[in-house]
DNA sequence: TACTGACCAATATTCTAACCTGGTCATGTC
DNA sequence: GACATGACCAGGTTAGAATATTGGTCAGTA
């Protein structure tokens, strides 16, 4: 039970605390306690509380990225693959409340300056996926070399938000299997009705 | 000055109220009192404060459907119509902070139910433009046919905003129109590289 | 050197009393 | 009668003083 680093166990504690009890009404005492060490202690490892938060929600967004990264790297098509990582996506901050409350500022578990700087921390994160994944469309010639990386990273990061929200709003009336459906198509094949596959077609 | 029917001095007295002091601040006594007349005779035409303010919005989210349908309705292709769509929209609620305070929840204006009542609104309204949109397109021709209304009216709407927000949001990184040209030229094209434009593409 | 917990300033909470405001309705006006 | 009004009330909100808690520090211990 004290054979892991006090870091280690800190972060734990501070996991657990910050899950049961949010951002707000978790202490630091309770954590350092719960690491079964002083508070004074919990400052030789971070900086402040806030700090403890965000490596808390760093290490918990690792875990997600280890399953999105499997996801990503398939050998399917990237469109498959893209449709892959939002039903993962969904499954997975369906069941992690922190990291979803970081992310859409959930008030029950984090709010304000704390929250925004952990969503903005996932938000890159994940960017850094779809940026990957597009490039690597790229190269196996499966997505268009004219398409702006960075700027369909960012529209594809939201659209694919939209998918997993009307999934894990249970009030939404967009079935999850139709929502994929369609962000597969229309990321696949656009809306325009097939005519000119030739030159310039947008702007 | 007195020229205009109660009600309608009452919903402008309110706009200018909720406008400069927020929904909450704002009292029905003054709005009574700036659309000259009495507390009881607003209650005579609102059944309250709220659905008072509701009015106010959908008056303020008519206004702007009147730019936003003459934005789709032009005899361009509808791609084109939606970018339209999304520079008049950005340019509209760049300047409306009561209708952004509604749809986004800033909490200097509005917050808590009314909010998310106001924003269902103006999300219901928006989107069936969207809806309308999708089916002139797919009637000239311009949309595919298989496309499916209403999710891809729900993903437009969501890859929109995104685009509007990034460029009412001054600190994000996404130029204005390099975000235009990437919606049109995904939601037009797709990401696909072109091959086979023939059958069974998606799932 | 590595750690700790008593300590402090700042913030948060609780309590109470005064105050305000949304909504009603008896009364007045046309 | 139909319509409009403002005095009135209950419930909720604010203000502010008194109290408690907590993030962060640091002198002291092992």
């Amino acid at each position: 039970m004290t054979t892991t680093s006090p870091r280690q166990r800190l972060i734990e504690a501070a996991e657990q605390q910050f899950r049961r009890f949010g951002y707000r009404r978790a202490t630091v005492e309770d954590v350092a306690r719960a690491a079964d060490t002083g508070k004074g202690s919990f400052y030789l490892h971070f900086a402040s509380k806030e700090d403890a938060y965000v490596a808390v929600v760093e290490a918990s967004l690792e875990r997600f990225m280890v399953k999105a990264e499997a996801a990503l790297h398939t050998p399917a098509p990237v469109p498959q693959r893209l449709r892959a990582l939002v039903a993962v996506t969904a499954e997975h901050y369906g069941d992690d409340e922190l990291l979803r409350a970081s992310l859409f500022g959930e008030a029950a578990l984090v709010d304000g300056a704390v929250a925004r700087r952990t969503a903005d921390i996932q938000r890159a994160r994940i960017r850094e996926l779809l940026v990957e994944a597009l490039q690597a469309g790229k190269l196996e010639g499966s997505v268009r070399e004219t398409v702006d990386v960075a700027s369909t990273s960012t529209l594809l990061f939201e659209v694919g938000w939209a998918v997993v929200r009307a999934e894990l709003d249970s009030s939404s009336d967009l079935p999850f299997d139709v929502a994929l459906d369609t962000l597969n198509d229309i990321v696949g094949l656009g809306l325009i009705a097939r005519a000119a596959p030739e030159e310039g077609a947008s702007k």
